[in-house]
DNA sequence: CTAATAGTGTCTATTAGACAGTATGTT
DNA sequence: AACATACTGTCTAATAGACACTATTAG
């Protein structure tokens, strides 16, 4: 039975942090951009793709595989605060918009001991940080394959190395959009981090449609080609040109500025309106 | 520096978990539902309202405050199955629609010590639990009054106390429909439930519009006319007859029963469809 | 000239909004 | 009969989808 006290103060000074069991926290951070692949024909225009930062772990658990850029909170940090220190970080930039996306909390997903992590979505212009990646870090390009059966095959390409992992996206109730995640074969991925990849790139997908979050993705200037280009690679498929105009013209505002030297007719360059 | 070790075997049985400072975690649920206010006039529909269930604080911190139901997260409980434990001890009932909203993680939102929560939020047809609450929990109908910038005011009623409370919402940036909230004023609520409360009543408005999670609400039977009043007191405006009827008519099967003796026409009762 | 993308005009199909009207129970 | 809600028909407005067409550059 609880023991009574007659104000907070007294209740205070007599309470035990320490009668339950405490647990360890961390985030991970889902560093979405856009990359460009280059194509051999010089007068098509660079196919987009979307991309992920992805660090190599140096020790164990999960020695050599690939994760989220994460660390744990401190017992002193805000929640919201811990992910920010991570991009400055690996990036070296402030102003990257960020966002809580889910928190994990499966008794085993660390084998060190119980680590319940919160995962947040940081979206970027890849440009903006050039150089200052650290070593350990490193750009992946995704492709997403739905295959039927409700599994999706997820490739991810930095150039040197490709890895590949599946998951199977059941169904949870019929009333919602909500999945539960099976992960069926992944060998380079460390702890619960394909689920987190997923699940961020749905959540990216589906704010795409009722916000303006793409524009965190795109540099300052940018023609509406490449823009579309952005949303057929998040949604997964092409759209109309009429039917897409129509929808951004008044999110952007054009430019007197050109985009010319691409092999066809320049394009007017826009910027996200203020 | 980091030790380096040969294999993950070995790293782990020289791994010290308490080399950082572990914190405690909760989870808050938000249980929704809705309730019928009676009205004089025998003509009438019930007017319907959303509810919440609050529980009164018999203990510091916040003794006598109400708040969400909750609780600790065991050292080996799985996050998602902290929640399901909490309702069933609240409600005795198992199979309640349950969702993750949300982590809230200020250094100072419990007095004792560092405590994360993670907030869901359940929904429930309130005639299911007629008499299985417990004593020191309580329905409390709910009233939101949107005023000029961007403040709303929520008034919480059980029958017997009227609890106030209100929020500026703050628009993060201009890319999304992100808000941060500043509580103004709030004497009854504990902890930061104010803003747990809010924030879940705007997930589920948004959610409304796109998935068919109102029918975790709704009784086995029920009228078109009762349905389109959860619809609207939830998006909190009226709706047209005709335009709500054509968007929930592939959602909903008629039956050849009716609901009589109200005062009016009888109207057809309908069952969400499988 | 050709290939490739930029950008627009317009028709059609679909969906949403509005309003008026008819139907049918209770008191 | 009066009232309140149930339910439908139909017109109009707005939006989305489809397709064809013209424009403009580099090579």
């Amino acid at each position: 039975m609880n023991k009574v006290y007659n104000s907070e103060e007294e209740f205070l000074k007599d309470y035990n942090p320490d009668d339950f069991k405490k647990l360890s926290m961390t985030v991970d951070i889902l560093i979405f951009s856009v990359s460009n692949e280059e194509v051999e024909n010089y007068r098509k225009t660079d196919k987009k793709k979307m991309s992920i930062l992805l660090v190599k772990r140096d020790n164990y658990p999960f020695k050599d595989k690939w994760c989220l850029p994460g660390g744990f909170i401190g017992i002193d940090e805000e929640l919201d605060e811990a992910p920010k220190r991570i991009l400055k970080r690996e990036t070296n930039i402030d102003d990257i918009y960020l966002e809580q996306l889910y928190t994990f909390g499966s008794v085993n997903r660390d084998p060190r001991m119980r680590v319940v992590s919160t995962s947040f979505m940081a979206l970027i212009d890849k440009n903006r940080l050039k150089e200052n990646l650290k070593k350990s870090a490193s750009w992946f390009d995704i492709t997403l394959y739905e295959e039927k059966n409700n599994i999706v095959d997820i490739v991810l390409d930095n150039g040197i190395e490709t890895i590949n992992f599946k998951i199977e996206k059941i169904l949870r109730e019929k009333t919602t959009d909500r999945y539960s995640f099976k992960v069926l074969n992944n060998d380079s991925i460390a702890f619960d981090h394909p689920l987190v990849i997923l699940s961020g790139l749905e959540r990216l997908k589906n704010k795409l449609e009722y916000t303006d979050i793409v524009f965190n993705m795109m540099p300052e200037l940018f023609t509406l080609g490449e823009l579309q280009q952005v949303y057929e690679v998040i949604l997964g498929k092409k759209l109309l040109d009429p039917a897409f105009r129509r929808i951004i013209a008044n999110k952007v505002e054009k430019t007197k500025m050109m985009k010319t030297g691409e092999g066809h007719r320049p394009s007017y360059l826009f910027r996200y309106k203020k």
